[in-house]
DNA sequence: ACGAGTATTCTTGTATACAATTTATAATAA
DNA sequence: TTATTATAAATTGTATACAAGAATACTCGT
C-alpha cells in the first residue's frame, strides 16, 4: 500500500503544507513522539523528515532542545526577498534570450489564465494561477538549477506573499506587472525582463514591510527560536 | 569527550572533505555499514549526515539503493555556475554600495594575501586565500541570506573550482581579476562591482574549454546515479 | 513567600534489532 | 555457452530500546 519510500516525502510535505499555511505557528516546537502518533509511524522517519524541513531552513533544529518552525524577523524577511527578485530578474533575462516557440505560447496562455482569475477578483485563485505563472518563468531560464532554487525560495516566502494578496489593489496592478513582464521576454528585451521582474518581487518585499503589523497581530508563539542561521 | 553534539556536523565535514577533495570518486557509493565502522559510529548519526550532504547536493540519495556522490555532467555544472556568477555579483554590486569603513581595510588586506599567494605561486596556498577572498566579499554585501546562499553554493562546486585553479595561468588571471573587482567595490561602482565579479566566476571562452578537460581527465567511478535532480 | 539546589520527568540522540527490497550468486534448461 | 529463474546475501528503511541531557517540579532553607 505504501509507495515505495514517498513515505517520507509525504511526511515532510504535511509539515510543510502545515507550517506555510499556519497551522502550526512560527516558534512553536515540532514534537517528535506527537508526531509520529499522529502520522502513526515511528520517529525515525518523522526525524528524517525534520531534518529535510531543516535543510530548507523551514524549520530550526537546536541540537538536545528539539526542532522549531523557523521565526523570521523583518530583515531576515526582506532579504530573502531581495535574493527571491534577483534570481527571478536572472530567469527573466536569460528568458528573454532563450525562449522557444511553444513556450511563448504557454506563457501567454499562463498570463490569460492569470487575467481571469484577476477579473474574477477571487484572490485564491490569483494566487494559485501566480504561481503557476512563475514556474512558468523559471522554466525559460533553461537553467534546471536556478529553477530549482528559485521555486524552493519562493516556496519558502510563501507565508509572507501570501498576507499581501489580500491587499485589494495588489492583484490588480500584479497583473500588469505581469503583462509587461511577458512583453519583455517575448520581445527579447533581456534587461526590461529583467528589471521589471526584479521590481515586481521586490515590491512585494516592501510591502510586506507595510504589512508587518499583519505579522504582529497573527498567531506567534513564544520566541522560543530566534532567528540563529549558521 | 565528545562535543555536545557535533558529531553529526563533524561526520558531515569529513565526508564532506573526503567528496570535495576526491577521495571518494564521483558516482561511488556510500555504503553505510563501511562508513559506521570507519567513524566508529552506529548507522543512525551517519544517515543524518548522509541526508544533510544530500540536502546540499553533493551526494544523491536513490530509495532503497543507497547514497552517491552526486555526479555532475557539464550541462549541471553550468548551469550551477551560471548561478553562482549572478549571485557573486549580485553581493559585488551590493558591497559596492554598503560596504562600511572598517570592512574597506578587511577587503585591502585579503587582497594582499591573495597577492602574496599568487605571486609566490603556490596554487593551494592561493585556492585557500581565494576562498577567504570571496567569503568577503559575501559578507559585504550585508544580507546574510545571501551570503549564505552563495556559500553554500560556492561549497557545492568546489571540485569544479579546484580542477580551474591547475590550469596555470588561471591564478595570475585570477588575481588580476580580483584587483579590478576591489576597485570598483571600493569606488562605489555598483555596475562594474558586478559586471566584474560575474565574469570573474563565470566559465567563458577558453576556460570553458579547460574545463571540459579537467573534467574528463578526473576519475570518474561507474555512472551509476546520472544526475537525476527533483 | 521567595529563591536556590536537587530530584524527577520528559525529550532528544544513538545503538541495535527487525523487515522489506534489491543485488549477487548459483543452478538449471535451452 | 548463455539466458532465465530461484535462492542466498547484503543493504536500506523502520521500529524499538537505551543513554544522556534538558526542562520541570519539588524540597528545603532563609
Amino acid at each position: 500500500m505504501n509507495k515505495p519510500q514517498h513515505r517520507i516525502q509525504h511526511l515532510r510535505d504535511a509539515l510543510e503544507d502545515d507550517i506555510v499555511n499556519g497551522r502550526i505557528a512560527q516558534g512553536e516546537r515540532l514534537d517528535e513522539v506527537r508526531l509520529s502518533q499522529r502520522f502513526a509511524v515511528s520517529r525515525t522517519p518523522i526525524r528524517e523528515a525534520l531534518r529535510q524541513l531543516a535543510a530548507t531552513g523551514l524549520v530550526e533544529t537546536i541540537p538536545r532542545r528539539g526542532t522549531f518552525v523557523a521565526n523570521l524577523g523583518l530583515p531576515e524577511i526582506i532579504e530573502m526577498f531581495e535574493v527571491m527578485a534577483e534570481l527571478e530578474g536572472m530567469c527573466g533575462r536569460l528568458g528573454a534570450r532563450r525562449i522557444a516557440a511553444e513556450q511563448r505560447t504557454r506563457l501567454l496562455e499562463k498570463l490569460d489564465t492569470c487575467r481571469a482569475a484577476a477579473e474574477a477578483g477571487n484572490s485564491d485563485d490569483y494566487y494559485y494561477e501566480n504561481e503557476q505563472f512563475h514556474g512558468v518563468i523559471y522554466e525559460l531560464s533553461y537553467n534546471r538549477f536556478l529553477a530549482d532554487q528559485a521555486q524552493q525560495l519562493r516556496n519558502r516566502l510563501k507565508p509572507y506573499r501570501r498576507l499581501q494578496l489580500r491587499v485589494p489593489q495588489r492583484m490588480r496592478s500584479s497583473f500588469e506587472e505581469h503583462k509587461a513582464i511577458v512583453d519583455a521576454i517575448l520581445g527579447g528585451n533581456e534587461q526590461n525582463a529583467e528589471l521589471l521582474l526584479k521590481n515586481h518581487v521586490l515590491i512585494q518585499g516592501e510591502r510586506f514591510a507595510d504589512l508587518v503589523s499583519m505579522i504582529n497581530a497573527a498567531p506567534k508563539h513564544e520566541t522560543v527560536a530566534e532567528s540563529a542561521t549558521a
